[in-house]
This record gives C-alpha cells, sequence and structure tokens, in this order.
RNA sequence: GGCCCCUUCGUCUAGCGGUCCAGGAUAUCUGGUUCUCAUCCAGAAGAUCGCGGGUUCGAAUCCCGCAGGGGUCACCA
C-alpha cells in the first residue's frame, strides 16, 4: 500500500503496560514495513484523568524500545499539532460542518435526566439508545452544551485487517456526543477528524473500540469521507487469564522491565509473539526479521494471556545471542557496587563465563559478588552439601592445602589449571562432586557460579591462594 | 438484557477438507554434559481440537445450533 502511516494515540493517564505497548509495536511494525510514517499524537481530551507527567513517560518507553516515531507532539510534522488539547479550534471547525448539514444538534438534557432515560431502559431490559430520546426541537449549540451526533441508523458490515468480516444491525449506531460541555471533543470524534487530517491509513487500535465502529462508521459518512483500514487487536489478559490486563490489577510499567534488565529486543519480540506468528516454528525473532515478516492478517484473533514465564525465557534467549561487546555495553549499569575498582577487560571475562546463565541484566549483581570482593566464609555451604558434610574436617583442610600447594605453582592458564586439578583428581582419589565442589566453595562462597576452572582463572591467582586459605582457617 | 467478538497441551501457538489418534516453543519431570547454578543435548508427560448436530468417502478445519468467556451500550479513551 502507498503512504501507509500509522498512529499510536494514547491517552496520558499513566504509564503504559504490555497491552498498550503491544498495539503501539503493532503499529510501529505496519509502518516500517511500508517504509511509512510512525505517528504519535496525545489524546488528551479527558482533562480530569489527565496525569502529570504521563505524556513524557509513554514518550520515554517508546523510545527506550525503539519505537521511535516520525511526527509526534516533541518533535513536530507536517500535520501539527499532535495535542488534542491543541486542536480545539479544528474540532470546533468540524463540529460545525455537521450542524450546518443538520447532523448534529445541541444536547438539552442534563446528565441527570440522560442518567434517567438510561435506567428507564435498563428496567425495560431495552438497550439504552439516545437517539429515542432525541429531543424534537433542540436549542441552539452555543458551545455551553454538549454537541450530539445526529446519526442515521442502518446495518453495516467491514472489513477488519486482523479479525476478517465484521458485521452489526442498525443497533449499535447511535447519537453520541462530539463536544462535552467543557468544549473539548470526545474520543470519538476527535480520532476521526484526527486521522482524517492526518492521512492516516491504518487504524490499529485495542478491541475496546471494536462495539463502537459502526458509529464510527456513520460518522465518516455524515463527512463524507473514507475510513482507513481497521485492525482490531484482541486484548492482552492478566495472568489469570479472565481480564484484559490493566493498571488497576497490577500490570507492570513496561519500563520496569528494562528497568530490571529485560533487553528492548526480547520485550518486543515476546510482545509480537503475544498473538503474532508467521507459521513458521522459529521463536526469537530479532527487530528487523519482525520487520519484513509481520502481517496483520497473521495476527491472532483470540485474546493471549501474560504470562511472564516466556518472557524470562526469551529475555535468556536473546541475551545469548549478544556478541560480548554488545551485552558489555547493555550490561553498563548492574554490576555490583564493588566492581567500580575493576577494569573492563576483567569485567568482560567474568561477562563471558556468566554469559550463559543470565535471564535478566539485574541478576547480574547477585550473580557476580564474588569476583569483586572476598566474601566471608559461609558454614552453610559445607553443612548443607551432603557430601561434603559428612567428611572431617581435618581430612576436607587437607585436600585444600593440597589444591592450593598445587595452584601456587600454576601459571594460571585455563589449560594448566585444568590440568593440575585433574591431577589432584586422580591423586586424592576423589570424586570431582567432591572435591571440586569443596574448592568452589572456597573461592565463591556462593550457591552458584560459573565453571570451577573458568572461575580460578578469572579470579587469578592472588585470590584463589587467599580465599582457599581463609577457607582453611574456618574449617 | 441488546449488539458484537472469541474458544487447539498449564501458557504462547502451528493447523485454512485427507500427510493430524494434532506439530513447535515454554513451563514441569528424567537422563547426559568431570563440581554448583545455568546453557546445550536427549527423552517423558501434557489437548476427548468448548459441546451437540449436520455436509462430506473423509472435519480441528465448512454449515447450523448451544454453552462458556470477553467487550460495549459514559459529557473515559
Amino acid at each position: 500500500m502507498d503512504n501507509v502511516r500509522t498512529r499510536f494515540a494514547p491517552s496520558p493517564t499513566g504509564y503504559m503496560h504490555v497491552g498498550g505497548v503491544r498495539t503501539a509495536l503493532f503499529a510501529w511494525l505496519v509502518a516500517k514495513q511500508a517504509n511509512g510514517k510512525f505517528i504519535l499524537r496525545i489524546e488528551d481530551t479527558d482533562t480530569e484523568r489527565h496525569t502529570e507527567g504521563s505524556e513524557e513517560h509513554i514518550v520515554q518507553t517508546l523510545k527506550t524500545l525503539g519505537l521511535n516515531y516520525d511526527e509526534g507532539p516533541d518533535i513536530g510534522g507536517n500535520f501539527s499539532p499532535y495535542r488534542q488539547s491543541e486542536r480545539l479550534a479544528i474540532y470546533k471547525e468540524w463540529a460545525n460542518k455537521l450542524v450546518e448539514k443538520g447532523r448534529a444538534y445541541a444536547d438539552p438534557y442534563t446528565p441527570q435526566e440522560v442518567e434517567g432515560f438510561r435506567n428507564k431502559a435498563k428496567e425495560e431490559k431495552k438497550p439504552f439508545l439516545f437517539r429515542d430520546y432525541r429531543p424534537e426541537n433542540p436549542p441552539r449549540w452555543d458551545g455551553t452544551q454538549p454537541l450530539r451526533f445526529r446519526c442515521e441508523p442502518k446495518d453495516y458490515s467491514w472489513h477488519d485487517e486482523i479479525i476478517g468480516e465484521l458485521s452489526a444491525t442498525k443497533e449499535a449506531v447511535d447519537d453520541f456526543i462530539l463536544i462535552k460541555s467543557d468544549g473539548y471533543p470526545t474520543y470519538n470524534f476527535a480520532h476521526i477528524v484526527d486521522d482524517y487530517l492526518m492521512q492516516i491509513s491504518h487504524i490499529i487500535r485495542a478491541q475496546e473500540f471494536l462495539a463502537s465502529i459502526p458509529r464510527y462508521l456513520n460518522l465518516y459518512e455524515a463527512f463524507s469521507i473514507e475510513h482507513p483500514a481497521f485492525a482490531t487487536v484482541p486484548f492482552v489478559l492478566g495472568p489469570d487469564g479472565k481480564k484484559k490486563l490493566s493498571k488497576r490489577d497490577g500490570a507492570k510499567d513496561v519500563l520496569e522491565y528494562i528497568t530490571e534488565g529485560y533487553l528492548p529486543e526480547a520485550l518486543i519480540n515476546f510482545m509480537a509473539s503475544l498473538g503474532w506468528n508467521d507459521g513458521t516454528t522459529q521463536e526469537i525473532y530479532d527487530i528487523s526479521e519482525l520487520i519484513a515478516k509481520f502481517k496483520l492478517s497473521d495476527v491472532q484473533k483470540s485474546p493471549a494471556k501474560f504470562d511472564d514465564k516466556r518472557l524470562i525465557w526469551m529475555n535468556g534467549a536473546h541475551i545469548r545471542r549478544l556478541d560480548l561487546d554488545e551485552l558489555y555495553k547493555k550490561v553498563e549499569g548492574f554490576w555490583p557496587e564493588a566492581s567500580k575498582a575493576y577494569d573492563e577487560s576483567y569485567k568482560k571475562k567474568v561477562l563471558t563465563i556468566l554469559k550463559d546463565r543470565l535471564k535478566y541484566l539485574s541478576e547480574l549483581k547477585s550473580l557476580t559478588g564474588f569476583f569483586f570482593e572476598d566474601l566471608r566464609v559461609k558454614p552453610e555451604l559445607i553443612s548443607q552439601d551432603k557430601k561434603l558434610d559428612a567428611i572431617d574436617n581435618k581430612q576436607l583442610q587437607e585436600w585444600l592445602l593440597t589444591a592450593r600447594q598445587s595452584l601456587e605453582q600454576s601459571d594460571f592458564s585455563l589449560e594448566d589449571i585444568t590440568k593440575r586439578l585433574n591431577n589432584l583428581l586422580a591423586q586424592t582419589k576423589q570424586q570431582p562432586a567432591i572435591l571440586f565442589s569443596l574448592i568452589r566453595i572456597a573461592i565463591t562462597q556462593a550457591p552458584s557460579s560459573p565453571g570451577l576452572f573458568e572461575t580460578i582463572e578469572v579470579l587469578g591467582k592472588d585470590r584463589v591462594l587467599k580465599r582457599i586459605d581463609l577457607q582453611i582457617a574456618k574449617l
């Protein structure tokens, strides 16, 4: 398609969770793969729900994930402004077009009166349709009353890029508020005007708007304008599997995943795979593959539950794909405090042998402490090891001493370390499960660590000998 | 209640009438990888394809009902 222009149009009411960002991602992918434009538009027409700083937060989230937009409130574009609160005059002008055509009227009722109609309909077990209460001689619209659309009810069928062919009866078409009494437009009205003026080619939005589309269709007709392609993205459900992911139920801020050390590319891969796949068995995609392969028609129609087990795995998989230098760059800021005293080449060695066991970057702190400081001897590491606990301390001391003596002679190449420890095994006739465990505990004081030989090599002779001495003394 | 959408292993999903007594991934369990934790490899277990009819030689796939779940019916988006 020519001139693909997609938009992400959040209302600034807080942070963004996985569901919202996924919708943005899909829109971004559609734009990127068609060499089109991705637009950020802030839908701040609800002055009450508007929260301070959330626009900045949304912008930061998109930028951190690399979902860069080509036009937006902070960078401008050919269709500015990109904040709806700055477009009030435009909405008024378009509202007046409808007034002139007789397709909009001032709503003379008080909110209480409307509420009364609604309750009555409910009692009668009928759907509430405002058009059943349409005033016969509405007053002239002076801007203080809400302005309502005068719909022309009819059945509709239309195409959705994700769901396919859809239809609805005229029951779905009603008179809705275009401009609120505070002068701000409703979403229902503003987005239609803006998408048209901003030449949006695809509206990619969440499923909650599906039921409203017949009303929008009626409005497009009233304006005699064509509507963009519609793509309705199914919900992302919370872990309970019932309700859609929501802030109320504790859905996490996507930026929080970044702070915990989830990679943007992993997050994006994960969100894309929540409802999308290309029909192959591929699971791990980088961003350029996603851009090349993504298709709206391949998006699942049914909702997907959010399961962070898969995210954790996927993040690890993306970490392992990174080469050392890339990973080193990303991991900056996740090192333990004590690492400050160490240089890049040492930290890179640590990273090399640790890479395979990182699931997310913030684990680095707890996993690498012993590489940077001598930890106190933890007797429980031995007492909780069944095999070691059964052996006399004197014996353990003796083995450690022998190991120490051999390692002292070593040139500390991985090869030599390996050779010496294997010799030790033969010499003492012990199983690795005993001897290596003992040495590993002595030099790391940690329940787990990278492989013994590599760890010894990276730690270096001074530290290894010192720690063995320390362990011997505490036995 | 009206209107609308959805329904395949716990989870993410493949599947567009035969190659499916349903494939992959993850999670779980088992074994291997000289020590731990991972990685990696091998294997196990796990789905009466929501239910009931129909069409067809043949249906997870097409049609019709039903049920369950969800959305919407705001001067919120």
